[in-house]
DNA sequence: CCGGACGCCTGTCGGC
DNA sequence: TGCCGACAGGCGTCCG
């Protein structure tokens, strides 16, 4: 999945092309995502204007005249505007048409993302009222973060990318976020001190903003909206660069798996 | 409460 | 060339 940098992309370029669009209709080729689209939903949102779209976690949110649309991507899920005759390939689940002739198209070949009607307001929604601060938010720091990892003997890997304790932190960045705060993606949360807490937070931060600005980070299943892939993936520091030379020391970049997910690391820069 | 394992899907890649 | 297992950006749920 595109990982918060990649959605934060997707908002920014699509909200200027959906701000103020009304939905026509929504035409659902697929309903089997993570959870089955409800029967009702075309119902619901047809003849509604969007009056908004932001992003929470990794979560589109499309605010409507009543409720909001829930978007998740999942693994590899895209989001493209198109032509509204344009026909669609395989995968491509969900169409919303748009009074301007345009249409937004959801693809999702493996089908973990959502797409999901809630009355307002989003938050209130049961998978968004547990989550914890945006990375990119005032409020989310060391001292957040040293607090809540007191008495956690998890690592600290698997620590940062728990939703509930901060959103959007992938399994790329959670990797390139340690790299970069030279602290060992194994360590117990609990036993890393606040002033390494602080470089993390800050870490996870610049990781995050790069990655933004440059558009994403390329991989298999990424798009922008308009088809271009984004530019980040050459900046990646020990994401999927096993065997090769650390940035920092040249010591070469070890992967092993923590938390069912694999992770890179440099052992002799990070501790 | 916490932490670890599992499952949901399809596509791709490397090894034999 | 073909087959088969491992693995891939997420995350809710279950179990101990």
């Amino acid at each position: 999945m595109p990982e918060l940098p990649e959605v934060e992309t997707c908002v920014r370029g699509l909200r200027p092309y959906l701000v103020g669009q009304q939905i026509l209709s929504l035409q659902v080729r697929e309903r089997r995502l993570r959870w089955p689209i409800a029967l009702e939903t075309d119902r619901q949102v047809a003849g509604q204007s969007i009056r908004e779209l932001r992003r929470r976690a990794k979560y589109l949110v499309l605010e409507l005249e009543r409720g909001a649309l829930l978007i998740h991507l999942g693994m590899s899920g895209s989001l493209r505007l198109l032509p509204a005759p344009t026909p669609p390939a395989l995968h491509d689940h969900v169409d919303l048409l748009l009074g301007n002739g345009q249409c937004l198209r959801l693809r999702d070949p493996r089908r973990f993302g959502m797409l999901q009607w809630v009355p307002a307001p989003a938050e209130a929604h049961p998978l968004l009222s547990h989550l914890g601060p945006e990375p990119l938010a005032p409020g989310f720091d060391g001292a957040y973060l040293h607090r809540r990892a007191a008495g956690r003997r998890a690592a600290v890997k698997t620590f940062i990318m728990d939703s509930e304790i901060v959103v959007g932190v992938g399994n790329i960045y959670a990797s390139e976020s340690l790299h970069l705060a030279g602290i060992h993606p194994n360590r117990a949360a609990g036993r890393i001190a606040a002033g390494r807490y602080h470089r993390l937070a800050t870490a996870i931060r610049a990781v995050l903003e790069a990655a933004i600005t440059q558009g994403g980070t390329s991989l298999r299943d990424f798009v922008q909206e308009d088809g271009n892939p984004g530019y980040f993936a050459r900046c990646l520091r020990v994401y999927g660069r096993t065997g090769q030379p650390c940035a920092g020391c040249g010591e070469p970049i070890r992967q092993r798996r923590i938390g069912q997910r694999s992770s890179f690391y440099c052992a002799r820069c990070q501790h």
